[in-house]
RNA sequence: GGGGGCUUAACUCAGCGGUAGAGUGCUAUCCUCACACGAUAGAAGUCGUAGGUUCAAAUCCUACAGUCCCCACCA
């Protein structure tokens, strides 16, 4: 075998082991397997750029998810595809055109799609490297994109049923407007941000004088479009208001003065001017009031003709300028601070104008209800369970979606208008004359649908639906959905009501949400900030599994986490740490590996031991070499083995893949490095048999852990697992059978912890009389009034040697104190070590001083506890039970401390 | 205006009713024949504040403070 790197690298490993797993195939499951299914979708990546590393979380997530239920003999299907993310996509393939000094209007549609097109097919690869290079077990042979005629066939078969259940229908209506974009954006992507801004007072006169009526604005501009001031019906003017009208300053129009519940009384001067056109509140009024709106501000943000001799001003500017005029006019009366809150577009930030235009909608309401059963009854849970409630007051409180965008990228509207009858034809194929009137002049709607309308059939579209195939029999529904909070009503919730329209039944059964990642300063990671580096980069400088570990390690459920950096170094430590083990006991006799496959002198055990089953049978089994061959240390490795699969396995059903990452660390590292194997050294050199099988438990806890650790590090553990094994396929495609509960063996590990404190203890008195590590000593341990010690102690004089370098050992009941000794007190045991200097006996009495203080003030609190009589009668006996045993192990290591302390004088 | 998260060792975070934990950093000793991306030992915490429930509270309840986030048609 060749000699192993001291130092893991695995820049040429992982690129190793991602080309093999793609030929080998194991990620693409077959639809008529007969193991159970297992499905996740990928939430398709937008293709507007690279991905961050909050994408890596979630694919470390769903990779580790993926892997864990092939490895636990599932047929796993993890679907990758990516978004065209309309609205995004065309902003920045917009800019880069710019930066070519090209406008998309000068290019024209066709041009400007093959633009994006181009723009697709970059990015696209970029981010099939970019999960590539995370070991992401993805299947690409069913790779789907949100603009390909599969997914477009459904989207328009989608738009045609809801159309013909008038769930959809084209309005004119008042919308959020981005005039930055030109186009209109559903409720979802107004991001509202607190500004500082003013309230201003302008007095309205009545017509025919008489006075005047004041009203508050933020938007002083929008005046030029009032119809009306409207009062609270309950306010106490009205009735001498009612019938009034008012002159709208700067312009030629009187509006009337009306009454609207919608006013608050209590704000400003309890007079709101109506807007229809400019506001959503007061196109709603306008409704009710029967009021035609008056639109002063066009698609562009400028104001139009109806604004006078302000049109064709910015809307900024039209401000300034209304304001000015009213100044002059002394009709401004008053100017206040006011906070609040201004909707912006998120994709480009631009202040939100609401505007009205004609739309197309989609019903959500009668959609929304078996969503909202489905959450209420468990049959789709969230984790953490507080977005459940997040998800359904948003659910319960659901407005109709605004589906048309006034874009180029995405699927164009399946609707058709014919110039000749004006009939409006909604088809899933172009027709090809006018069903109504036979005309051909058809022309299709020239507007496309919101990015979500494809993405909401993303776990049945990539399928083949409106066809029924055989991996909607077998995938649908999926198991699992990861993603961020961030995008449960865009997404989640109408993924939900989509599967129950079209597939009548969930999507999923869990939601799993992810922290969000965030820089050293708490700033979301993201694209558009640049404050995240590059997966591949990080994966280049500590490997792809490293920085999963890391992730995994530092993100409980739900909370956002602080990502720097430096703190993959844990992982790479680790997978360092991993590596190195794996060097040693592949480093052990050659012959072992034979051995391994069948363990035995005389055939005897024929069992594999490489398996965990295996090894229980060949460690723990009754065969007549079985005692010889296997020492407590091997058995106790096992057993530990056995617990912490099982928590393992726990800690992965619940999606705690944090607590799953430290209890395969600890046991790693801990148990199985700083322990096992420096105890198998002694057996390592004493040969034969025992040092046999020393070796082969090694080599089988070793591959174990590969088996436990793959999930998470998929490709130093594959790395390992084939140099153990060679020929023996892939650990991706591997079918974990489970370790053993009945390794499990308690009482061993209970006195093979009291042989740790024995060992720590000793290495703790060298430290403190600085003997130098190399340097054997002499100890005692004094086991007077410990019933059996002795015995239980014998087997582990050997071992107590190697790890504390003790060269003489004596173990007794009753044995008595070497002079110039120093001393500790364990429970049960006093331990001396004799020292061949004169001891400072002073230093060694401040020393155990403050042991008995510590331990005294320890005892006398669970002494006081079962003293009180409320305690020993209420607890519940168990508790008693342990603070007893509590006690009487404290107080006998208190009598230890004090006797020795008695012992110096 | 509602709703939610967070506040534990210098830092980043676990623990969520019965002995305060980890990683990093720090101190000391060691290049012990797998690993200095290492080993061993150690120092380090009024568990945000104030009340309450309980035999017992970092853990449950109630306020409050700080902080971050979501939702909301008071212009």
């Amino acid at each position: 075998m060749a000699e192993l790197e001291k130092t893991y690298n695995p820049v040429d490993v992982e690129r190793k082991w991602t080309a093999v797993w793609r030929e080998s195939r194991v990620f693409t499951p077959d639809a008529r397997s007969s193991e159970p299914p297992f499905t996740i979708v990928l939430p398709p990546p937008n293709i507007t750029g690279s991905l961050t590393v909050g994408h890596a979380l979630g694919t470390t997530v769903q990779d580790l998810l993926c892997r864990w239920k092939r490895m636990k003999g599932h047929n796993v299907l993890w679907l990758a595809g990516m978004d065209h993310a309309g609205i995004a996509t065309q902003k920045v393939v917009e800019r880069a055109l710019l930066d070519r000094g090209v406008t998309k209007d000068a290019l024209g549609r066709e041009k400007f799609l093959e633009e994006c097109w181009t723009w697709k097919a970059k990015y696209h690869d970029r981010i099939v490297e970019q999960l590539g290079a995370l070991g992401a077990s993805l299947d690409w042979s069913r790779e789907t994109f949100t603009l390909d005629p599969g997914v477009s066939r459904a989207v328009r078969e989608v738009f045609v049923r809801l159309y013909r259940k008038d769930l959809i229908y084209r309005d004119r209506y008042i919308v959020n407007w981005c005039p930055a974009c030109g186009t209109a954006i559903s409720d979802e992507e107004v991001d509202f941000v607190e500004t500082h801004g003013k309230l201003y007072y302008i007095a309205y006169p009545f017509a025919g004088g008489g006075g005047e009526l004041v009203v508050g604005t933020t938007r002083p501009e929008t005046m030029l479009g009032d119809v009306a001031v409207a009062m609270n019906p309950g306010d106490k003017r009205a009735e001498a208001l009612r019938g009034k009208m008012l002159e709208l300053p700067l312009t030629e129009r009187a509006i009337p003065v009306i009454f609207d519940e919608a006013v608050d009384p209590t704000f400003g001067t309890g007079c709101l001017k109506v807007t229809p056109a400019h506001d959503a509140t007061d196109f709603l009024i306008g409704l009710r009031h029967r009021l035609d709106p008056v639109v002063v501000i066009d698609r562009t943000g400028r104001m139009t003709a109806e604004a006078g001799r302000f049109a064709g001003l910015d809307r900024r500017a039209a401000r300034a300028q209304v304001l000015a005029a009213l100044e002059e006019r002394g009709l401004l009366r008053k100017i206040d601070d006011y906070d609040h809150a201004i909707g912006h577009h998120d994709r480009c930030g631009t202040a939100i104008e609401p505007y009205i235009s004609r739309q197309w909608f989609l019903r959500m309401r009668t959609l929304a209800a078996p969503g909202i059963e489905a959450a209420k009854h468990g049959a789709v849970t969230f984790t953490p369970d507080r977005w459940g409630n997040i998800y359904l007051s948003w659910m319960e409180n659901i407005r109709d979606w605004c589906v048309s965008r006034q874009l180029w990228w995405g699927h164009r509207i399946p609707v058709w208008y014919c110039g000749d009858c004006d009939e409006t034809i909604v088809a899933v194929e172009a027709p090809a004359v006018c069903p109504k009137c036979g005309g051909a002049k058809l022309a299709q709607d020239e507007d496309v649908l919101d990015t979500w309308f494809s993405s909401w059939l993303w776990t049945f579209s990539p399928m083949g639906w409106p066809e029924t195939t055989e991996d909607l029999e077998t995938f649908h529904p999926t198991s699992v959905l990861v993603t961020g909070g961030d995008i449960i009503f865009f997404w989640v919730a109408r993924m939900i009501m989509a599967s129950f329209e079209f597939m009548g039944e969930i999507p999923f059964s869990t939601v799993y949400i992810t922290g969000i990642v965030r820089d050293a300063k708490g700033r979301k990671m993201s694209k558009s900030l640049g404050n995240s580096p590059d997966p591949i980069d990080i994966v280049g400088r500590s490997g792809a599994d490293a920085f999963r570990f890391t992730l995994m390690m530092l993100s409980p459920p739900g909370q956002d986490i602080m990502f720097d950096e430096s703190k993959v170094d844990v992982g790479k430590h680790f997978a360092n740490k991993i590596w190195n083990a794996a060097r040693f006991v592949l480093g052990q006799e050659a012959d072992v590996a034979g051995a391994a496959a069948g363990f035995g002198a005389g055939g005897s055990r024929a069992a594999s031991v490489d398996t965990p089953a295996g090894l229980h049978e060949a460690v723990f089994g009754d065969a007549a070499d079985a005692d010889a061959a296997f020492g407590w240390e091997d058995r106790w490795i096992v057993s530990r083995l056995a617990k912490r699969a099982a928590e393992l396995e726990g800690h992965i059903d619940a999606y705690r893949f944090d607590e799953a990452s430290r209890t395969l660390y600890d046991f790693f590292w801990h148990e199985y490095c700083d322990w096992y194997l420096e105890l198998s050294k002694a057996a390592g050199r004493q040969g034969g048999l025992r040092g046999r099988g020393a070796s082969i438990t090694a080599r089988a806890v070793l591959g174990a852990s590969m088996i436990l650790l793959h999930p998470m590090m998929p490709f130093i553990t594959e790395e390992i697992w084939s140099m153990l094994a060679p020929g023996r396929g892939v650990l991706a495609g591997y079918r974990f059978p489970g370790v053993p509960a009945r390794s499990l063996d308690g009482a061993l590990e209970a006195d093979v912890d009291f042989f740790k404190e024995i060992v720590a203890a000793i290495r703790n008195l060298r430290q403190s009389f600085n003997i130098p590590p190399g340097k054997p000593v002499g100890v005692v341990l004094n086991c007077e009034g410990g019933r059996g010690i002795p015995a239980r102690l014998d087997r582990f004089r050997e071992q107590i040697g190697l790890l504390a370098k003790v060269s003489d050992l004596t173990i007794a009941d009753g044995a008595a104190r070497p002079p110039g000794s120093v001393a500790a007190g364990l429970s049960s045991i006093e331990i001396y070590l004799p020292l061949a200097g004169v001891v400072d006996i002073e230093a060694e009495k401040k020393r155990l001083g403050k042991d008995l203080e510590k331990i005294t003030r320890e005892c006398e609190k669970v002494e006081g506890r079962l003293k009180d009589a409320r305690f020993t009668e209420k607890a519940p006996a168990e508790v008693v039970e342990q603070e007893k045993n509590r006690y009487d192990e404290m107080s006998d290591r208190r009598r230890r401390i004090a006797r020795i302390l008695e012992d110096l004088g």
